[in-house]
DNA sequence: ATTAGGG
DNA sequence: CCCTAAT
């Protein structure tokens, strides 16, 4: 067949890679949430508030779990009197092969802040899976807390009892944001599976995975391959968790100038960890093939004192501090780089410490008779509207998005080595990422898992943002280790702002664009794309390559690439016949220079001087005839370059 | 879709 | 490896 420049180079399923999350304060502030469509986020956003959740709750035992006979499921509950019997027993009861847990609406408590709250997605189909969210709403935070979404398996009969639940929310205007929040159903998606066993006993739960012991958690999630389908369903309703009288008077922009949102991450060091604060995830993607092959334990940890912490979220914001790992030192002798097969026993662990997510800009315009709570809610939903439009999470190493999901950090070079300093994460409202329009109210239409569709909502937003923004292009990504830094001499958002703005819009309110959301920077055009259109993962050739490659050009020549490529690499999709020709320029580069000045696995000198003798007898040729040298296969020594003049 | 080269 | 221009 053809080789795609970048055929299957992207795999459909991937695994999530852990992501840490982390303490209270990030929490609170950091709305993660996700929608639809991939895996990665629900993986993501289920890693970081379980694991968020229970660190920081970790002292406060639970202790309900899968009590509900057959149920895998379990119960989370942060509190035992908070836990909500009504959810929990439906939880229970269904026969549900899935758990989650969770529960507790926020309402409901009187004198204990509420900790975890779970909603079903509304078409809840038995067996299917439900969408999840958990809030961690504190006294005044309330606008700012809602934090995540996890999806995992419903029970059976959650879904009818709580619909009702839902749909009483809904309307009562004035509950508020809060339950609105929690009320909030989405219709939507659920592309990955998550089963979550939160067993606060000693013994884990008998199947799947979620399971805590002290504090240890363990995740085990699925990534299903068919999101885009589900993507569409959620952009068309993703409006509905808004009321529309509201809107009627109020319109908030969202001016996203930047469509990412950065997360600087610090990765201090990697380490076989065994800790006791540790919260090991555990995800496996559902392979079509059933295997289980992809299996990645990580290990979220939580740390003690959170230095550095502080001021970092105090603005508010969804900032979410992240779990910190502190590099532990000492630890060396791990090498996994290069040992890509020798990991059974010893799983080397790569450290991540995320320092906080935060909430890209918004813009929003309110009459000047608004209240300061109006003003709140305004902002709270703006806020949700691209939280429910979807997040997603981008893994950015050298500014480069990486895109195969499937990869593991170690051949993606994340393991111990120096690329640690140069990832970083971001938070993306996928309704926002840039995609045509194509797929708004066409649910068959094809919208790949990387470009989501957006509400109508939100592409009316967008307009603004195009609009009214400037700075929308060539902005580059502030390398997680460098937002702090940049903090003042980044550019204010605000200041574009208020500079665009129509004059007659008194109304509008900057919103107050905390210092911290500086280091949220838009990313350009170019690393937008590239969060979809990901560069592909590093791929060496090795001596056998090289070996084939060689001697597929000492036959057919330097110009008939497509050729060598069925030739020698036919089956090898991530070879195209670009790579082909690229490798050979630098073999002749490689072959040419001094053996110390050399990189990577080396390249026999065997090989190296018949590539010499083929660069030079096909560039001979290539000179003296055009194209028709089929004639015979090139026999290459040192004399070639000779031969070949004579031939010709 | 391929090639050829620069980045 | 990527990106582009040129075929």
């Amino acid at each position: 067949m053809v080789f795609k420049k970048r055929a299957n180079n992207g795999f459909t399923g991937f695994q999530v890679p852990v992501i840490p999350r982390a303490p209270r304060s990030a929490r609170r502030r950091g709305p993660l949430n996700k929608t639809v469509d991939d895996g990665q986020v629900c993986a993501f956003e289920i890693l970081a508030s379980i694991a968020g959740k229970l660190l920081e709750e970790g002292e406060s035992s639970a202790s309900s779990n899968a009590s509900g006979g057959n149920s895998e499921g379990i119960i989370v509950k942060n509190r035992e009197d908070e836990v909500k019997p009504s959810v929990t027993e439906g939880i229970h009861q269904g026969s549900c092969r899935g758990s989650i847990f969770t529960t507790e609406v926020a309402s409901q408590n009187r004198d204990q802040k509420p900790i975890l709250h779970a909603n079903s997605d509304f078409p809840l189909e038995k067996g299917e899976r439900a969408n999840v969210k958990t809030e961690n709403i504190e006294s005044d935070d309330k606008y700012v807390n809602y934090s995540n979404r996890l999806v995992v398996d419903a029970p059976e009969n959650f879904r009818e009892s709580y619909n009702r639940k839902i749909k009483k929310g809904y309307r009562s205007d004035k509950c508020g944001l809060k339950d609105r929040l929690e009320l909030y159903m989405s219709p939507s998606l659920v592309d990955s599976k998550v089963n979550v066993k939160y067993p606060f006993h000693r013994k884990p739960f008998p199947t799947d995975s979620f399971t805590k012991d002290g504090n240890d958690i363990k995740l085990d999630f699925r990534d299903d391959d068919e999101n885009f389908i589900r993507c569409t369903k959620v952009c068309a309703k993703s409006k509905t968790f808004r009321s529309p009288r509201r809107m009627a008077h109020r319109r908030i922009k969202n001016l996203l100038s930047s469509k990412y949102w950065n997360v600087a991450p610090k990765l201090k060091d990697c380490e076989l960890s065994r800790s006791d604060l540790e919260v090991p995830l555990y995800s496996k993607r559902k392979t079509s093939h059933g295997s289980d092959k992809s299996r990645h334990n990580t290990t979220v940890k939580r740390r003690k004192f959170f230095d550095r912490v502080s001021g970092v979220t105090s603005d508010g914001g969804f900032s979410s501090e992240s779990v910190s790992n502190s590099p532990e030192k000492g630890n060396d002798g791990h090498k996994p780089s290069s040992s890509a097969k020798l990991q059974v026993t010893e799983e080397s662990r790569v450290k991540f410490s995320i320092n906080s997510f935060r909430i890209p800009e918004l813009y929003i315009e309110v009459p000047e008779t608004a209240t300061v709570g109006s003003l709140k809610r305004t902002v709270m939903e703006a806020v949700m509207a691209i939280i429910e439009g979807g997040m997603h999470v981008g893994v950015l190493l050298q500014g480069e998005a990486i895109g195969d999901d499937n990869r593991t950090l170690e051949q993606t070079g994340l393991s111990c080595n120096e690329n640690l300093d140069t990832l970083s994460f971001m938070l993306e409202p996928s309704s926002l990422v840039a995609s045509p329009v194509s797929c708004i109210g066409d649910p068959s239409s094809q919208c790949d898992t990387s470009e989501p569709t957006r509400s109508p909502e939100t592409l009316a937003l967008e307009s603004v943002i195009t609009d009214t923004t400037v700075h929308d292009s060539n902005l580059p990504i502030i390398p997680a280790n460098l937002v702090e830094n940049n903090r003042d001499s980044a550019y204010s958002p605000t200041d574009t702002i208020v500079d665009k703005i129509t004059p007659d819009s008194k109304a509008i309110v900057a919103l107050p664009v905390s210092t911290e959301s500086l280091a949220m920077v838009p990313l350009s055009q170019k690393i937008k794309r590239s969060e979809f259109v990901h560069r592909r993962t590093r791929r060496p050739f090795s001596v056998t390559e090289v070996e084939a490659l060689v001697h597929a050009v000492e036959e057919l020549g330097t110009g008939r690439w497509r050729d060598v490529k069925l030739r020698a690499f036919d089956n090898a999709d991530h070879r195209t016949y670009v790579d082909l020709k690229d490798k050979w320029k630098t073999l002749v580069h490689t072959a040419k220079i001094s053996p110390q000045q050399r990189r990577g696995e080396p390249v026999p000198q065997e090989l190296l001087d018949r590539v010499l003798g083929a660069h030079a007898y096909w560039s001979q040729h290539q000179i003296k005839q055009h194209g028709k040298h089929q004639g015979g296969t090139l026999k290459i020594t040192e004399a070639s370059a000779e031969r070949v003049s004579i031939q010709v």
